[in-house]
DNA sequence: AAACATTCCTGCACGC
DNA sequence: TGCGTGCAGGAATGTT
């Protein structure tokens, strides 16, 4: 479930975890994650020194020393996990796909079950040019835009505000799960089209993205299945969930069963209630040819 | 055991 | 009719 927050609270615990640390060595498993093969990576990491991690949308960035970056995703399943030295990793742990082995000891791991997650080293330097990164849109937290942005961003977009608030390259780290609690505090049906939001729609679904995404950082993330932290620790924004996988169940504002419907092939969860639909004209382009 | 948090790629449909 | 764009759906994979 690595969004936003998740993978905030992750880079957050990395700041305080590997800045000036010099990697002694690193494994890899004979694995390849989705991108990529990880044959150079411990060629790559051999001697460098990790600096003040970064993070863009669902991406960090974790830079290294020598002009290197180390480009990570944690895709569905993926998990960075640490420790100190003198703590030893866990040895049973399966699925590792990643072992750094610090100078000082310490160890970080990446470890991902599915293997949707990518680890990549290249020049810090060519980042932005890099097709993971170069269409991703403003990161929220970092470039918070308001509703009359949202609205030009979104200017003809025929598809639902839903989906378009998952679409990368208009909003970098939401995912399925604050997509669906954004329009629920917003109140706004899911399934309206994103071009035909009013400006005080977006005023709402503006403000709303930015205090979702704070308020589970707090709780260090939403644990759905198997996101955990660098400690590896659940986070605990789920108990916070108002419609996310909350199908049936009763809204807390009304106590309307939220409905789960399935839109672009994921599920999306609303209210009915409190997320009613305006009126849509039945023609959504009107005819001009008879007057 | 159907569903699944992620991104990427394909192919279709639409508008100009 | 042709071209570019936008959008839906599927794939990748293992777990519950």
């Amino acid at each position: 479930m690595p969004e936003l927050p998740e993978v905030e609270t992750v880079r957050r615990m990395l700041a305080e975890a590997v800045p000036g640390r010099r990697v002694a060595r690193a494994n890899v498993s004979g694995k390849r994650l989705r991108t990529s093969s990880l044959v150079r990576l411990p060629t790559q990491l051999r001697a460098r020194t990790f600096a003040m991690p970064r993070r863009i949308g669902k991406f960090l960035l974790l830079d290294l020393d020598g002009g290197f970056t180390l480009l990570s995703h944690l895709g569905m399943s993926g998990r960075w996990l640490f420790w100190p030295p003198g703590r030893k990793p866990d040895a049973a742990l399966e699925h590792v796909h990643l072992k750094i082995a610090f100078a000082d000891g310490a160890a970080l791991w990446f470890q991902d079950v599915r293997r949707f997650g990518m680890l990549r080293v290249l020049p810090t330097a060519k980042l932005a040019r890099d097709a993971s990164l170069r269409l991703l849109g403003p990161d929220p937290l970092a470039e918070p835009r308001d509703g009359d942005a949202l609205r030009a961003a979104a200017r003809g977009s025929r598809t639902s505000i839903k989906v378009w608030l998952l679409d990368q390259r208009r909003i970098a780290g939401l995912g399925n799960i604050y997509a669906s609690e954004v329009l629920f505090r917003a109140g706004v049906d899911p399934r309206r089209r994103a071009g035909a939001l009013d400006a005080e729609a977006w005023r709402r679904v503006a403000r709303e993205v930015p205090a979702v995404l704070e308020e589970s950082i707090a709780r260090m993330g939403t644990t759905f299945s198997s996101y955990r932290t660098l400690w590896n620790e659940p986070g605990q924004y789920g108990e916070q969930l108002l419609v996310y996988d909350r199908g049936g169940e009763p809204c807390r504002s009304c106590g309307t069963p939220v409905r789960r419907i399935v839109q672009a092939g994921r599920s999306t969860y609303f209210c009915p209630t409190c997320q009613r639909a305006r009126p849509r004209r039945s023609s959504p382009r009107p005819r001009l040819s008879n007057r």
